[in-house]
DNA sequence: TCTATATCGATTTTATCATATCGAAACCAA
DNA sequence: TTGGTTTCGATATGATAAAATCGATATAGA
């Protein structure tokens, strides 16, 4: 499968389709098709399909796509086959939830260590290091860190951004409330949860004056 | 200002504004053009000024919005005023990064208590109660709450899901990784880290393919 | 007072994404 | 073998959002 031009918004559907299709359980058909797909999802059954089109060739018809071959395909066109590794900056509530979670790995990424104005302790349960932030372009060098997570208060979130990318960081994910300011070809990933609680206000808001 | 139809990508940027218009100093001009705007947030300025033109009407020419009078449309255009009460399901570690996050009440959310099938303590460090799941119902009903948060793992998400709808409530802000089954009338914000992933996963990759 | 300029607001054009339709391929059953 | 059904894959249509263009208006400065 050679790699295509895709859309965003498809790369957005992809890891929807991967989680369902990792949790369907080994027993039953070892076949899934696009429309099966589409109606455990809620989603139009074109639309799953020209998605699944992108990243793997191995559908045939009347058969549907093979699951493994399926689950191989998105994960290694999603990159998760290569883990990638990240640093994280801010090692308050937010940043140690992220460090504790596992789950991560299924999805490629490492968070090798954290680093912090006021380290608390030198490690975090889970024995992941947490370092100053002074050390951070040393290990970032070292290491070649390419991606950093950002979770410190949002009026510090800039400048630690542009300590990361002085540190030659060329992705950052980032959990702070404000608006971050970087070259071009850096990008940033807004975790924005006043846009999620915005969508949200808005359907109850239409709720409850429909109701009247 | 009346309110109109408004699309959901615009809804999606108005929490952008409003956080930079809250991040400009007291002193220097009241007044903030859509241009300014623009260029300060990296985004066409004719773009701004719709969305602008969507929440409020008080723009003049050659002077702009008065930034206090922009802010108060926004905010009441995304309910931020009024605030809305919510329940949050699992209060494991990332459940309590969001139980002791204070800068929610900007937002117009107050989360009144947690609910956990194993409560490690009967309150946060914050004070917010915990209580055991069994109590959620009558808990959700006496306070008329609509609004459920999820973050418990992946495989019970859908079992609390389910039993959120059965309590009342209309609108659901997920963080589980899977994806959830509900009624037509029933919004579910899934605030996806697998999405985000994904999205610099991809940034990475391209990164590295374009250096060779 | 008058002109120049910055900005708003509306209209049109373009691009992108989602949906619908159609032919081809593969399996199943008669 | 043959017809029917399911599903894939490609093309065409339609909807929605972003971008560009243009006129109107109010202020600043001469």
């Amino acid at each position: 499968m050679e790699r295509k031009e895709i859309s965003k918004s498809v790369l957005k559907r992809l890891p929807g389709y991967l989680a369902y299709l990792k949790s369907i359980p080994e027993n039953g058909s070892p076949y899934i098709s696009a429309t099966a797909l589409a109606n455990a999802l809620g989603m139009g059954e074109v639309q799953v399909r020209k998605d699944l089109a992108m990243v793997s060739d191995g559908g045939r018809p009347k058969i549907g796509y093979p699951r493994s071959v399926l689950i191989d395909d998105i994960e290694q066109f999603l990159g998760y086959d290569n883990t990638t590794d990240a640093v994280l900056i801010g090692a308050g509530k937010l940043g140690q939830a992220l460090l504790g979670y596992s789950g991560f790995a299924a999805y490629g990424l490492n968070i090798l260590a954290a680093f912090d104005v006021a380290p608390a302790a030198d490690k975090t349960e889970d024995g992941k290091p947490i370092y100053h932030i002074s050390q951070l372009e040393g290990f970032c060098r070292t290491h070649k860190v390419l991606m950093g997570i950002i979770t410190v208060p949002g009026e510090h979130a800039q400048s630690v951004c542009d300590q990361l990318i002085a540190c030659g960081i060329k992705a950052i994910w980032t959990f702070a409330p404000t608006h971050l300011e970087v070259p071009a070809n850096i990008l940033v990933q807004h975790e924005n949860m006043a846009t999620s609680l915005a969508v949200l206000s808005m359907h109850l808001q239409a709720q409850i004056k429909e109701k009247k």
